[in-house]
DNA sequence: CTGAAAGCGCTAACAC
DNA sequence: GTGTTAGCGCTTTCAG
């Protein structure tokens, strides 16, 4: 079948040299019409398609770049936030041309061991980092610009450039919209605060809390790892506490809460309201979960879209990009419950 | 920092040429001892990388394996078997010193378009498809072996290498778990027999009842799309056709039926007995899903290991492998409850 | 055991 | 407009 074609070859059919059939498969402007077709027509016959390697060898570019996910966020792989963010990355990656390398580090050792592999000039043409972890040892390693890098959310580091989702301006709407809603005992389901997500979803909401003159209570939050039943567990914690709103960092833990809830036969939102980030479950729950959504895809398409410019030059390092989230009103907050919501009930000094 | 090293420039700076240089990093025996290790010193520290395009040119692997999604599967992206899955294939690339690259495809449109480059041999060295589907168009331009491929999943045309789960015995397994917990009108939401899995699911679960001397009724069948509300859809249909116990044929589609049932206050595995397909939720509901796990990151692995064989020249095409799955039991068919299940009660014409 | 030389398939000056 | 000619960095005979 197909096999050895060359531009050589190619050029041979076609009664021209290499040169030319290199001109007509770049497009390039000099070549007469109907050269030009007699090249293309050959090329279609043949099936031929240039060698990748040969043409990266002289261009000193591979047309591939590298999607990184560190071991330590490995077992939230399954969440489908990550779904999400590869299809936006893949689906930006694919128009302009480039091939998607998946970097998916089981553990430490071969996050050290493959890694020099990653940043090596030659292999990709650049990368794009998921950085949910504070003081990433891979990021410290990557400031020194061995190859251009886009990291996914807030990088605790500087000279990086990023792509983050306003997790502090999300985190701070859920409060208020359980403030405006009147509730009193607000409590919250915290993500890690190891992760640059985490600790700006809580500082956001409790700023959020401020603006309507309340305070976060020590004994209203509890935190979680991102996964259903750490948002199960965390919430059972919670219930003795009898909090009347808690707002939860990921829709993912905010299902478990919603589990746990029902377990015990809380009703959701008449016993409690629950508020979850993310925007990623839209019609898993009964009832339709209310949260912040952020646009995960459009994150993921961006991050390539910067180290696109940053690889072509079109952009230097660092910039960054803050993505807009928004308040998705489901059923779980009681915002379109008939009656307003409680409004100053329930003290406790 | 690290820029234009070569063979040549290593070797000049450790005064050899530089055929020893590349015999020193290919390890080949030839080299006395104390040359290699003046050589591996320049190497470490200039931290010297191969150049892979240059490799790749001359020994015509790329080192590339490529994963493809096919565009209607897309959808279903987010089940957690895509994200296990992928980390199983990962695991296994990583180690044999291949990189793997992700072909997402969003739609038959860009599919078709970016399918050569996918098949077109110096790109990459295999590749490993997804193939839930039937008649994929994808399988029958494979064929006639371009370059080396196994599916996972049972691709519905021949010659073609693959890595199945046991589809057909695992749902005969859950057929005869019912069957020998006493349920009696046994119901069933199927995954699409569109792909060959929700086929294979389909036909062992008759097959398995068979054994037990009973049939699928009819109208205690509906099918799902493999997503959580298709789940929940089906579930909410077949309710007043008042099976006993339903078997359904993926763990996400579990759990939407979990949720139509805790909805109607009906109570599992007290009215209704309930037994999933995956294994991949294993304390994402309550009560503990009784299930039929398939391992999904080993066949996966198993996948490029087979590949790699196909590569390398080791085995030849077709080959294929079925893994096991086994039955596990949680709490949603009753078998450990205290009393026996209704034996021989609720009759129907 | 080591070096010299050829060539993988392509692009990009540089001629004509 | 088109062909000729150098390499890109590497592996691999082939000499020595």
């Amino acid at each position: 079948m197909t096999q050895n074609l060359t531009l050589e070859s190619i050029g041979r059919l076609a009664g021209v040299s290499r040169s030319t059939v290199s001109r007509v498969i770049n497009d390039q402007a000099s070549v007469s019409p109907d050269v030009r077709d007699r090249v293309k027509e050959v090329i279609r016959l043949t099936g031929y398609a240039p060698n990748l390697a040969a043409r990266s060898l002289v261009s000193g570019r591979t047309g591939v770049i590298g999607l990184v996910i560190p071991s330590r966020v490995h077992s939230l792989f399954e969440d489908p936030y990550f779904a999400r963010l590869i299809q936006g990355i893949s689906a930006a990656s694919n128009p302009s041309g480039n091939t998607l390398s998946l970097f998916l580090f089981q553990n430490e050792e071969e996050e050290s061991r493959l890694y020099p592999r990653v940043v090596t000039p030659g292999f990709l043409d650049g990368l794009v980092i998921t950085a949910t972890r504070m003081g990433d040892p891979l990021l410290a390693r990557i400031s020194n610009g061995e190859i251009p890098v886009v990291v996914v959310g807030r990088p605790d580091a500087d000279g990086v450039s990023y792509v983050d989702v306003d997790n502090r301006g999300g985190a701070a709407l859920a409060a208020n919209h359980l403030c405006s809603l009147g509730y009193q005992r607000i409590g919250m389901i915290g993500a890690p605060t190891g992760t640059t997500a985490g600790a700006d979803r809580l500082t956001g909401f409790v700023e959020g809390l401020a603006e309507c003159d309340r305070v976060l209570q020590r004994n209203l939050r509890e935190d979680g790892d991102f996964s259903e039943s750490s948002g199960y567990e965390a919430m059972k914690k919670l219930i003795a506490r009898e909090p009347d709103a808690v707002f939860v960092a990921s829709d993912t833990m905010a299902l478990g809460a919603l589990r746990a809830l029902k377990e015990q036969n809380i009703r959701v939102p008449e016993d409690i309201a629950i508020i979850g980030f993310d925007g990623l479950a839209p019609d898993r729950s009964s009832p339709i979960l209310t949260t912040i959504r952020q646009p995960v895809m459009q994150t993921g398409s961006r991050a390539v879209e910067l180290l696109n410019d940053l690889i072509s030059g079109a952009l230097a390092a660092p910039i960054s990009e803050i993505m807009p989230v928004e308040l998705v009103v489901g059923d779980t907050c009681g915002a379109n419950l008939p009656e307003p919501r409680r409004k100053g009930s329930a003290n406790e000094p």
